[in-house]
This record gives C-alpha cells, sequence and structure tokens, in this order.
DNA sequence: CTTTAATCGACTAATTCTATAGACTTATCT
DNA sequence: AGATAAGTCTATAGAATTAGTCGATTAAAG
C-alpha cells in the first residue's frame, strides 16, 4: 500500500496537470478543497515536490502552483520515491537506496530476492512510464 | 518494501521446502539460527503460518515444523497477504481487503486507481503463481 | 518424570504516519 | 504605504506500526 501523503500527492499533481490544461492557476486551498485533502498536510507535500524540482510556485496574489515540466514528463514513480521512498519490495533491489538484506548470505542464491526482482520489474514497467 | 516479518516467514518456508526434499525435519532454533533470524520473533511469524494453514506441527522430542502441503502449492501472494495484508496498492484495488479510499468521489474517473491497477495485477501475476 | 519443543499472552522501545499550529516572507493592488 | 493574498518554515503531537523480548505453559517421547 502506497501511504496517504503519497496518493495526496499524486491527486494534486492530476489536479495540477488539468489545470494546466484549461490554463488555470491553482492554488493550495483549491486543490485541497476539491480533492478533499487536509489543507496544512498538502502545504508540506506540495513543498517537497517543489523542493524536487517537480513543481513551481508564486507567492501572493495569483500566485499558487504549477507544473514544471509537462505532465507526461513526470512518472507515477518518480512521485512515489520522493514521497514513499522505494520502490523495489526489497532494499537489495532498490536503485536508489541499495542496502544488502543484513539477513542474507548471498544475494545470488537468494530465491526470494528472484521472485521479488520480476515484481520489481514488473512494477517500474508501469510507474516509471 | 515488504516487512521484515514478511521476508523471515518467506526465508523459513524456502528453508523448511528445502528440509522436505531432504526429508529433514525442522524445528525452529535450528531455523532461526540457519536464516539469522530472531528466535522468539520467528516463533510468532511460525504460528501464525500455522494458524492459516501453511505449516503443521508437532511439539516435544522429534517435533518441528513441516510444510502442510508440497512447495509449489504455496505462493508467496498468499504468505504476503497473511503476514504484511493486502498486496495492492490501494484498498480500492484489494482483493482480500476492499476499502473505498475515502478521498475519492468517484473510483471508474480515478487515474491514480487505473493506473495502480496495472501494477497491482502485475503484481499479483508474479506473486500469486 | 525428564527433556525437548511448540504455544500463548503481555509488554516495550523506536519509528513512521498523519496530521495541526503558528509565525514569517513575499507579491500584488489600491 | 498599507491591506490582502498566498506560499514557507519550524515545531509539535497523537496514533499506529514495526520489530522485537520475556516468561510461563502445554504437549509429546523415551
Amino acid at each position: 500500500m502506497i501511504s496517504h501523503k503519497a496518493k495526496y500527492a499524486l491527486q494534486a499533481l492530476v489536479a495540477l496537470a488539468r489545470a494546466e490544461e484549461a490554463d488555470e492557476a491553482l492554488i493550495i486551498a483549491d486543490i485541497a478543497e476539491r480533492q478533499d485533502i487536509p489543507r496544512k498536510f498538502l502545504e508540506q507535500i506540495l513543498l517537497d515536490l517543489k523542493r524536487h524540482g517537480i513543481l513551481e510556485s508564486r507567492r501572493g496574489k495569483n500566485g499558487g502552483y504549477a507544473l514544471l515540466r509537462p505532465a507526461n514528463k513526470i512518472t507515477f514513480g518518480e512521485v512515489l520515491r520522493i514521497i514513499d521512498g522505494p520502490i523495489a519490495p526489497l532494499p537489495c533491489l532498490s536503485k536508489i537506496a541499495y542496502r544488502r538484506c543484513d539477513n542474507c548470505a548471498s544475494e545470488a542464491s537468494c530465491e526470494i530476492r528472484r521472485v521479488f526482482s520480476r515484481v520489481a520489474d514488473a512494477t517500474r514497467g508501469v510507474l516509471d512510464t
């Protein structure tokens, strides 16, 4: 399961993408209300996405958030990694945060790793495009 | 990421499957030592798997754990659902614990659900076979 | 009747998740 | 210049989850 936070982030981005098409600017309060997301929580999320180069913002009157890149250049995978961390089901399969399983003698002979490697590939196939 | 607990469960089952081939009985202490799993923690896990019809056990001398079914009748998916809960990335996509996203107006028009539905299918394709 | 091994229930420490609160900064408009 | 609108930053808090640990009990075999 992805976290609520990640779901909120994706919902906000979808809303921003739609707004982009309609040449409409969106402020936090609007996104929060339309998508029914706790407002102050959403603030943190959007700020985080901005820091990671997904969004841009303007303050003050006529301010709000917008996508920094066209929607089709932003993948679900990228967003999930920012908010929830690695997508891989095992640390020893993560691209962004590889770690040996402290438990495991040999990666090469790990049956579990072998199976989850296929899961990771399939998942990335969907989320990274 | 799957939990440590789930990883331990799978490791224990792999060990039991191997032991089965060699007609060898395994006791908790052996599994714990070979796979380097905290012993008391493993106890809980194996008991849980037993309660869910994956394992059988015998107490006392010559006791230990064994698979209740042949190894190829047990899927990673089944084990994961017992230990970690639903495999689906969203509650509204879970087979075993479906729940509407409290946040969502319409499932049919949810872009996020649509994408993660493909993730769920792909994941199940690997884990449920 | 002793030893071996699984079973059961409670408890705990640390971390993560899901927020909430409030003060601060920056931009625009009149 | 001042009012207003909006994003930014830091801190805090309650609940849930994770990853165990402890100690006592029950059952089987010899």
